[in-house]
DNA sequence: TATAGATCTGTTATAATATAACATAATGAA
DNA sequence: TTCATTATGTTATATTATAACAGATCTATA
């Protein structure tokens, strides 16, 4: 990746689903803007609430993550941060990813090793809420899910097991039903 | 990592477990020396099945990764390669790699960048069982679940969304029983 | 307000993981 | 055997991420 992405990102912010929607593959066509305005809102609530300090920088970083609901490289944020900065070094932007992701406003998906913001901070204060993505290969929206049974299924085989949990990494591939023949 | 986790890895053949067995959690002291050949076994197997060349390089690494019950990483695998073979470059220990994950013998666990046998091959070519898994990170343990309720659980909120599956990476990470205090 | 401790950011270098591209070798079918 | 295909060797490089330390900024409290 690299230039494309990152230019294919400037373009995706129309096109795509809201957050406060269940399904963010059936809301395309939303008003982006306003999905940026509430997540950047809310995180500064949710850092001056947990005494944690969102600086420019992290605040800024978190916005280039919300241009739209696409994982994102960090290399690709990183050059983003260039553009309007000079010369930004790659631990500037991995330490900012690295306090978005503790304050739960950000998730890693491992699968594609990217990012992308938190579709419900707070959420996963609650008893067991953990992040689970359905990912598009064709248009490469990310949606993160809540979903009782899945929540319900993944404690049910962790108690069976004697296991604690501790994180989880549930992300599903695959085409979504816009992108299907 | 490095020469620590593939000297760990020598160790740990003998308080390992079985993939046999429903937990593996459960189920250590095994002679792990059976699972070794039974995974080599299999795969000869279904490699010939399937019309595919399980090569001497190929199942050398497949008996490499089988050496334990954990994830290894690739270059942990290189290196134990170079050690029988002097210089072996990183494509070789890829492309094998490629070639057994293709044939689901292995699978690479995207949270920790590093690849395991498959506790059950040809498990997956049915209805619907994707590779899920526990992983202990303090034994460092990693047990391929099967689990019903899961399953359903991801199909349904995939035909929910109208979504179709390609791919699940399902790690959940924690403590194994007898690793909790 | 001054000052000290803590936290954040800048900067340089490097580690860890993975692939592109092309050359050579082994295999298998005709 | 001969040719096409597949596998392996080899060199170089891409991509993702972190270590280590210096300098700046913030915060608390004297
Ligand atoms: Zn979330
Ligand atoms: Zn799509
Ligand atoms: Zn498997
Ligand atoms: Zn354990």
């Amino acid at each position: 990746m690299a230039k494309e992405i990152v230019d294919d990102q400037l373009a995706q912010n129309q096109l795509v689903t809201n957050h406060l929607v269940e399904n963010p593959f059936a809301a395309r066509g939303h008003d982006h803007s306003s999905c940026i305005v509430s997540a950047l809102d809310g995180a500064e609530k949710r850092c001056s609430r947990r005494g944690e300090r969102l600086t420019p920088l992290r605040r800024r970083v978190l916005e280039l993550v919300w241009r739209g609901h696409r994982p994102v490289g960090a290399y690709d944020l990183l050059a983003l941060l260039q553009d309007e900065r000079g010369r930004v070094a790659p631990p500037t932007i991995y330490r900012a990813l690295e306090f978005l992701c503790d304050q739960g406003l950000v998730h890693r998906l491992d699968s594609l090793q990217a990012f992308i913001g938190c579709g419900h901070p707070g959420a996963h204060d609650e008893a067991h809420h953990a992040a689970h993505f359905l990912i598009c290969q064709d248009c490469g929206l990310a949606v993160e899910m809540r979903d009782g049974q899945l929540d319900g299924a993944i404690l049910g085989l962790a108690a069976r097991a004697g296991f604690a949990i501790a994180d989880e990494t549930v992300e599903i591939s695959g085409l979504c039903a816009d992108c299907q023949v």
